[in-house]
DNA sequence: AGGGGTACCTGCGGGC
DNA sequence: TGCCCGCAGGTACCCC
């Protein structure tokens, strides 16, 4: 579900909502989400104190007192919420009105009660978000962290380096956008969204591009993905997205090719294809990113 | 290396 | 209405 801006903004809120507070318990009907046995998990970082949150890629990270890192990844329909939820009769349910209508109250699967009195919830329709607890020195020995590759928002990421990382690879552009391994954080919706800006076919192998592609293309990298931020990432029409007060995206507004099969560029009117690309749908326009 | 496919899971919407 | 199909924001893994 969430790619970089969506768990931004999440990362953000839970930055300011969740440290200094303490986990007293936790719940599942879903240990399959988990790497590891529940019990020992649950022993572990039960009245400890959350003290960092972080974000690497589309990676979450809860640091605790006493080194312990829990790692969640959200994948395609992972939620964090933050509220009072009460357990009734055999599911959680939210005290607060308000949020019954949140779709995601309907797939609650972790329950991570808090110190405060609130709660720290994962909705996940399809099960297949990931929690794994960590150490330190575990943290460190991740392949699939250790193998992430660079932030596209940092200062780091120039057009220079997005070169370099260009010119290792002569896959399609878009699988080389939306592989971890060179940038982090760019899915589906957003590599749609930056090649369509850039005016780069999605289909072009990534050493082919031209100097002024890059240029744009690293330009359309920062700019999408700090829009989304700025909105607060994207509910797209499955309206599945939702901030951890249950709150929509609003970069949904902003989207000019995701989802819009049939209906007009937004720079030449041309109508917007689909194809699949990866196993993903690609949405294109076919003048404007030949 | 790079492309294709499946598996993991569940639910939704469209077509007939 | 009911059923089948394709689709979904991700990633790991297998095959050629």
């Amino acid at each position: 579900m969430p790619e970089l801006p969506e768990v931004e903004t999440i990362v953000r809120e839970l930055k300011r909502e969740l440290v200094g507070d303490i986990i007293i318990d936790v719940w599942t009907d879903s240990s399959k989400n988990l790497q590891g046995n529940f019990s020992e998990f649950k022993k572990e970082i039960k009245n400890k104190k959350i003290i960092a949150v972080k974000r690497r890629g589309k990676n979450i990270f809860l640091f605790l007192e006493e080194d312990k890192i829990i790692w969640i990844h959200l994948k395609m329909t992972g939620h964090l919420l933050i509220g009072k939820y009460k357990f009734n009769k055999k599911e959680w349910v939210p005290v607060d009105n308000d949020k019954l209508l949140d779709p995601n109250n309907r797939y609650l699967h972790w329950v991570f009660l808090l110190r405060s009195g609130r709660a720290l919830v994962l909705s996940d329709r399809r099960k297949m978000a990931k929690i794994v607890l960590l150490s330190d020195t575990s943290f460190a020995q991740q392949k699939s962290l250790k193998k992430l590759g660079i932030e596209p928002l940092s200062s780091g990421f120039t057009p220079e380096v997005l070169k370099t990382i260009l010119r290792r690879s002569k896959s399609e552009i878009k699988r080389v956008l939306m592989n971890q391994e060179y940038i982090a954080g760019i899915g589906n919706i957003y590599a749609n969204e930056i090649l369509w800006k850039a005016g780069i076919n999605p289909w072009i192998p990534s050493n082919k591009l031209q100097e002024s592609q890059i240029i744009a293309l690293h330009r359309a990298i920062k700019e999408v993905l700090s829009q989304a931020i700025a909105h607060r990432g994207t509910s797209a029409k499955d309206d599945n997205y939702r901030d951890v007060y249950g709150e929509r995206g609003k970069f949904s507004s902003y989207l000019k090719v995701y989802q819009r099969e049939g209906e007009p560029c937004p720079k030449c009117g041309t109508l917007i294809k689909r194809k699949k690309q990866a196993g993903r749908s690609t949405f294109y326009c076919p003048r404007c990113q030949k």
